[in-house]
RNA sequence: GCCUCUGUAGUUCAACGGAUAGAAUAGAAGUUUCCUAAACUUUAGAUCCGAGUUCGAUUCUCGGCGGAGGUACCA
């Protein structure tokens, strides 16, 4: 970082000087140069021929010729058409490596108190089934940019909704009154929200069977079959009784309530413990349940103040059209919450709680609409942060046959996945023998924390805002572009440093720069460097795959240097040291990286 | 119908408007008396179609074709 200001900075006074063009430091663009050419930096002349009026290749020349002159970081440089390639000094190299290796959490900013604070909202799971492939995909996303998020110097909030009320809930309680035989999780051994779980597709059943015997019974009576259809649904008895549990809900019946509140602990401490097995966790927890009667007196006082119209049948809407949007609807005629009204009142109740610079809802793309509605609405109601709340809108997770749907049964368990990841992982470990004088605890945490790399890097590395394909027979990798990679490749290194320290070489002094570096060594310490960059990157964009991808490419950088080059049995001290410092620090960036998406890393694997 | 996102090797994914479009996996061929072979090396293979802007387009604009999602009283 501190070469490539210096570098820079020696273009722009070159431009000026040469050129007159008025640019500062920090508006010069560098590239790395690729690895088919000489050198390490790249500058591109082609947008300032206009200035220079001379041709790619004499611009490049005069600017390279200016700046070997002027900055000692530059030794040499080439010229290819419009592009001037830079050769870095390698004492400079050697240098910069120093500077990483003095600071511990390189490439991090700390918050203070006057840091902007940003509430991240993720997993918002109902409570009516158990979490699934998609959750864990929001679950992980959002941890990884509240994570990217703190590293880049903001005080962060991380909050959840529950949404522990509605139709669905009453549909599990109803099937469980009916077809429960009071079980409980300690009389069926089930975890909480798969006992739920259950009865809600139990309700479903049942209820689809009633459907269709009214759908033949209404058809034998002359109707066809759509109309045949739509009555069913209304009449069927199972809907109706779960209808009007929800009314009964709403009126505070204390026996619905109970019943609610005990099904509704059942399914937390359910959650809990997937939450801790994927190692996420809130600040802060909001229910539905408490915000969305807010909702509906913070849309009153809207009504109120001409913000939004009531029409004839009583519903109260938000006209958009100037917005270029529809009208949208705030509150049912029968004065009941929708979920934009409830949305209005979970972001009433934060604001009372945290002075909130930046709100950030990490939601599946199905729903930008929505986002882009209640941005307008937060903004109309005087939220300061509502013009500008981030949508983190994600693609969905897919199945080889389509989308994933828990009513037609098509749903990857998150706890089951979980499972399966953390068997595999142990069943590779033990064929190998490697840990053979482990206990069979410590070999379990090796597979849980090499399991779960393999997953979360699974879900982190590619692009959030895309679709993306889950195949149960295939996606599940331990080889390649990977978590356990990485993870092999940071423990091979710990073993190094370990073996280091028995034969008390000292890994975290750096020697002077007495010998050639090698041109892996150089790319290495350049990609390091890259580090803090790359941290910012992502925090810019949200991107927890910027990282994910940076620590492969560094990983992978590294592992051919292992191949090729030994460090505890190179004979020349001062290059024995140097790599041992070297290697220490490819460590120390792939655990702060791999940390900001949440993987552990192993000592050994 | 309208709105949004998306289209890259057989497959799963990369590529601030820059050089010969990168990886992984599957395929073929190799590397282990050497700090951990969950590794390394070699090999073959792709930008949906058509215009436009630009010195330069996978990237930006427009039009087709394909895929996903949304579309007002489900959340």
């Amino acid at each position: 970082m501190k070469i490539e200001s210096q570098i820079a900075a020696a273009v722009a006074a070159a431009l000026k000087e040469l050129y007159g063009v008025e640019i500062n430091a920090g508006e010069v663009t560098l590239e790395k140069t690729k690895k088919e050419f000489e050198g390490h930096y790249t500058f591109v002349v082609f947008p300032y021929l206009r200035a220079s009026k001379k041709k790619p290749e004499v611009t490049a020349q005069e600017v390279g010729e200016y700046v070997a002159a002027h900055t000692d970081a530059v030794a040499s440089f080439n010229v290819i058409k419009g592009f001037l390639n830079m050769v870095v000094a390698p004492e400079k190299w050697v240098e910069l490596l120093g500077d990483i290796n003095a600071d511990e959490t390189f490439g991090l900013t700390k918050a203070d108190e006057n840091s902007p604070l940003v509430m991240i909202e993720y997993s918002s799971p109902n409570t009516n089934k158990p979490l699934h492939l998609g959750h864990v995909r929001n679950n992980l996303l959002g941890w990884a940019v509240a994570q990217i998020a703190e590293a880049n110097g903001n005080r962060v909030v991380k909050t959840n909704i529950v949404n522990d009320r509605g139709i669905h809930i009453c549909k599990s309680m109803l099937a469980w009154l009916k077809y429960g035989n009071g079980a409980t999780p300690e009389s069926t051994g089930m975890k909480g929200d798969h006992l739920i779980g259950h009865y809600y597709v139990a309700f479903d059943q049942h209820y689809r069977a009633e459907v269709a015997e009214l759908v033949a019974k209404f058809k034998a009576e002359g109707m066809n079959e759509e109309e045949a259809t739509e009555k069913a649904k209304k009449e069927a008895p199972l809907m109706q009784e779960a209808r009007e549990m929800l009314v009964k809900w709403e009126q505070g019946d204390a026996e619905v309530r109970g019943l609610w509140s005990k099904m509704n602990e059942w399914v937390y401490a359910g959650f809990d413990e997937t939450y801790k097995k994927m190692g996420v966790g809130f600040d802060k927890i909001y229910y539905e349940s408490d915000t969305y009667l807010e909702g509906r007196e913070l849309v009153l006082e809207g009504l109120e103040k001409g913000l939004f119209q009531r029409k004839e049948d009583g519903s109260v809407w938000a006209d958009l059209t100037e917005n270029g949007l529809d009208e949208k609807l705030l509150l049912r005629a029968d004065g009941t919450s929708v979920y934009m009204t409830q949305d209005i009142g979970t972001a009433k109740l934060r604001y009372s709680d945290f002075p909130i610079d930046k709100m950030v809802y990490v939601v599946g793309n199905e729903q930008n609409y929505h986002f882009q509605v209640l941005s307008i609405l937060l903004d109309k109601l005087g939220f300061k942060w509502g013009k500008d709340l981030v949508h983190f809108s994600y693609g969905m997770v897919e199945l080889p046959n389509g989308k994933m749907k828990s009513r037609e049964g098509t749903v990857v368990d998150a706890d089951d996945l979980v499972e399966e990841m953390v068997r595999q992982a142990k069943a590779t470990a033990d064929e190998s023998g490697k840990f053979d004088d482990m206990s069979e605890e410590e070999r379990q945490e090796v597979a849980r924390i090499v399991g779960m790399g393999a997953l979360k890097y699974f879900l982190l590395k590619v692009d959030a805002r895309k679709n993306m394909l889950f195949n149960p027979e295939e996606s599940i990798d331990f080889n390649g572009n990977t978590g356990p990679f990485i993870q092999y490749t940071y423990a091979r290194i710990r073993s190094i440093l370990r073996k280091a320290e028995d034969q008390h070489y000292d890994h975290a002094n750096l020697p002077k720069a007495t010998f050639e570096l090698s041109g892996k060594e150089q790319e290495i310490i350049s990609s390091v460097a890259n580090f803090a960059a790359v941290v910012k990157l992502a925090g810019k964009d949200y991107s927890p795959s910027v990282i994910a991808n940076y620590c492969y490419e560094l990983t992978k950088e590294y592992n051919q240097f292992y191949h090729e080059f030994s460090v505890l049995k190179e004979e020349d001290e001062a290059k024995r040291q140097f790599r041992l410092v070297l290697s220490a620090n490819v460590a120390k960036v792939i655990r702060l990286g791999m940390r900001l998406l949440g993987i552990e890393m192993p000592e050994r694997m």
